[in-house]
DNA sequence: GTGAAAGCGCTAACAT
DNA sequence: ATGTTAGCGCTTTCAC
C-alpha cells in the first residue's frame, strides 16, 4: 500500500505538500504542484490510511446508530433514514443491536468510544443513562432518538423523539370516539421512556372520557423470558389471546408498536375474532407494511425522515461545535393514520 | 484520556510492560508486577485507546457486512444474526446499505478497506465483482453471502449461499403438484445471481412437467425508476395487479421474496381476488412476518443462522489465516414451507 | 523479567 | 509556496 511519502516522491515534494492537497489546502501551493501531486495519487493509486488520519486527527466522520433491533422494520427503516441523512453531511454510520439490554448498549456505545467514534445516536431502550453517564464524561456526545430518561440533563447533548403521550392520546380518542369503553394497552415489558409514554397516552385519553384503564388490560408480555427474538409479532400474537381470553375482554386495543399489531391479527384469527368486528386495533409507528396487510391498520405514524435528519444533524452540530445556540431537542408530532383495522364496537359489548 | 504511559509511570514499570499485560502476554513478567500494573489500570480507568491499537497493529477485529437493504427484515434479520456470530468470535460489525448499487457498496468497500477492516461480507447485490476486484488486489477480503457472479473464483475468499435454483423449483414443483399450469413470477430487476437463480428454478420445475413459462408473466418492475424505498411490498402489489390484468393471467405466482408476497396481498385484494382461491402465493425466505399474515404464507426458507455463522466462520478464518483448507464454499439446503397461500388452481382455469 | 527505542502514516506547527 | 520536524498511543524487536 502506497503512503503519502510514496506520493511526496512521485511527485518530488513533501508529504506536508500532499497532506495540504488532500485536506484541500489550496492557495498554499501553486496550481502546478496541485496537479503533479493529484497525478502522482492517481498513479500510484494511493488513497491515504483513514485509521492513520483519524489516530492522529482524533476526529472520524463516524457516528453510532444503537438500536434495539434491526430486525423490527421500523428501527431498520430509521437505520436507512440515518444513513442517508448522515452521508449526506459527509459522516458514515455504524449501525448496533442492543436488543434492549442495557449492559450491552454500554458495551457498544464503549467500543465506540475507544474506535475514534465520539457521537452516538441512542434509540428508544432503557429508562435511565445511568449506565453511559461514565463514557460522557470520558467524550461521548450522546444523541437520544426518541428517548427520555432520568438524568437525561446532564448525559444527553441532543435528543429527538415523536411525542409518544400525545400519539398515543390520538389512538385512545379515536377509539373512544367510536363507542369503545374497554381498550387494551398490548406491549412488551415496558422499560422505555417511549412504552411508558405510549401507556399515558391512552390513559389519559380514555380518563378524559370518563373511562379508566383496566391494569387487567395491559399486557406486557409480563413472565416471558428470552423474548430477545421473538419481539413483536410473536409477542403480539400470544398477548392479544390472553387480553381475548379475560372475563370482560376489550373491545379494541391499542399495540406498542405496528409489529405486535400484526402479531394482535394473527392472534385474533386464531380465536376466531376478526377485525374490526370483534376487536379494533391501533399500532404505533406506521411502518411500510401497514398500508399492506389485511385489514390495513390504523396506526399513530411517526415522522421517521424528518426525525432521522433532525437527530443526524443535532449530532453532528454538537460535534462539530457549530451548535450555534439552536434548540437541540425537538419533539416530532405524531400523526393518527385512519385505516380499516377500526370500527365502532358490536351492539352489545 | 489516561494513556499506556500514564499507567506505566503510575505502575512505576514501562509501557511496553503494560503492553504485555495488556496483550496476555503474561508469564513474561512476575505476576506481583502484573498486579501492580492491574491496579494501576484500575484506578486510572484507563482504555486502550482502540485507533492506536488499530493503526500500529494493523489489525482490527471488525468486519464489514454490506446489504442491499437493512429496511427489509429479511436484511435486518441477516445483519441481526450476524452480528450475534461476529460477537461470538470476538468481532465486531459495520452493517452498510447499497441500496442494490453497484457504486455504492465499490464506495463502502472502499471506506472500510481504509478503515482497517479487511474482511467484507457482501450479500446478494449485482451480478458481477468487478467493481470491487481492484480492492482485492489491495487486500479486501471479500465473503459473498447469497450471491453468485462472474470473475468471483479471483475475487472471493469464501460463499455461503442458499441454493436458489432448488427453492424455486420446490416452490414450482409444489405449484405444478397442485395442478397449476400458468404460473407467474413477480421481482424487482433481477440484477443479482439470487434471483437469476430463483428465475431459472421457477422455470425448471415447469419444464420438467413440459410446461412453459410464459415471458408475459415474469414482471420484473421493468419501467419503473427510483424505486429503491419501494422495493419489496409496494412493488409486489403494483406487479400482481398488472400480472393478474393479463389476458391470461397466471393462477399461481412465485415472488423473489416474502416482502413482494405481502405486498401481493394487497394488490390481489385490491381486485378483488382472494388468496388461494383465485391465485395461489409462494414466497421466498421465509421472515417472521410470514407466518403471522394471513393467508399464513407458503414459502422458502433460507437457514439464515447457519448461513449467516457459516459466513462468519469462514469470513474470519480466512482472516486469521485458519483457514486449514477447509471448504470455504457451503450451499445451504432451502425448505419448502407449505402454509395456507397456495391451493389449487380453480376449477376451468 | 523488564526497559529503551524505533516506528506505523499522517497532520500541523514552525521554519525557510 | 514548500519543507522540516515533532509527535499522536501503541506494539514490538532487541538489549540489558
Amino acid at each position: 500500500m502506497a503512503s503519502i511519502l510514496d506520493v511526496a516522491r512521485a511527485a518530488g515534494v513533501s508529504a506536508s505538500t500532499v497532506s495540504n492537497v488532500l485536506n484541500g489546502r489550496h492557495g498554499r501551493m501553486q496550481a502546478e504542484t496541485r496537479a503533479r501531486v493529484l497525478q502522482a495519487i492517481e498513479e500510484l493509486g494511493y488513497t491515504p490510511n483513514a485509521l492513520a488520519q483519524q489516530f492522529k486527527s482524533g476526529r472520524n466522520r463516524t457516528i453510532g446508530l444503537i438500536v434495539p433491533s434491526v430486525a423490527n422494520p421500523f428501527w431498520g427503516a430509521l437505520a436507512h433514514k440515518v444513513e442517508r441523512a448522515a452521508t449526506a453531511l459527509g459522516y458514515k454510520v455504524l449501525i448496533c443491536n442492543a436488543e434492549r439490554d442495557p449492559q450491552q448498549e454500554a458495551r457498544y456505545a464503549e467500543t465506540l468510544l475507544s474506535s475514534g467514534v465520539r457521537g452516538v445516536i441512542f434509540s428508544s431502550s432503557p429508562l435511565t443513562f445511568d449506565h453511559i453517564a461514565h463514557l460522557v464524561r470520558r467524550g461521548l456526545v450522546v444523541a437520544a432518538f426518541d428517548r427520555r430518561g432520568q438524568g437525561a440533563e446532564e448525559v444527553v447533548a441532543c435528543s429527538v423523539s415523536v411525542d409518544n403521550e400525545l400519539g398515543a392520546r390520538l389512538a385512545g380518542q379515536h377509539l373512544v370516539g367510536l363507542g369503545h369503553r374497554r381498550i387494551g394497552f398490548l406491549s412488551g415489558p415496558i422499560r422505555t421512556s417511549s412504552r411508558a409514554g405510549r401507556l399515558d397516552g391512552l390513559r389519559a385519553a380514555m380518563a378524559k372520557a370518563g373511562l379508566a384503564l383496566d391494569p387487567a388490560l395491559v399486557w406486557q408480555g409480563a413472565g416471558i423470558g428470552g423474548y430477545g427474538d421473538t419481539e413483536g409479532p410473536e409477542l403480539g400474537r400470544i398477548g392479544i389471546r390472553e387480553l381475548l381470553s379475560r372475563d370482560d375482554p376489550p373491545t379494541a386495543v391499542v399495540t406498542v408498536n405496528d409489529m405486535y399489531a400484526m402479531g394482535a391479527y394473527a392472534g385474533a384469527r386464531d380465536l376466531g375474532a376478526s377485525i374490526p368486528g370483534d376487536v379494533s386495533i391501533v399500532g404505533f409507528d406506521d411502518v411500510d407494511l401497514a398500508a399492506v396487510v389485511h385489514p390495513a391498520l390504523t396506526t399513530v405514524r411517526q415522522p421517521l425522515a424528518v426525525m432521522a435528519e433532525a437527530s443526524v444533524g443535532a449530532l453532528i452540530r454538537v460535534l462539530e461545535g457549530t451548535d450555534a445556540g439552536q434548540e437541540a431537542h425537538v419533539s416530532a408530532m405524531p400523526q393518527l393514520i385512519v385505516r380499516a383495522s377500526t370500527a365502532p364496537p358490536k351492539q352489545g359489548s
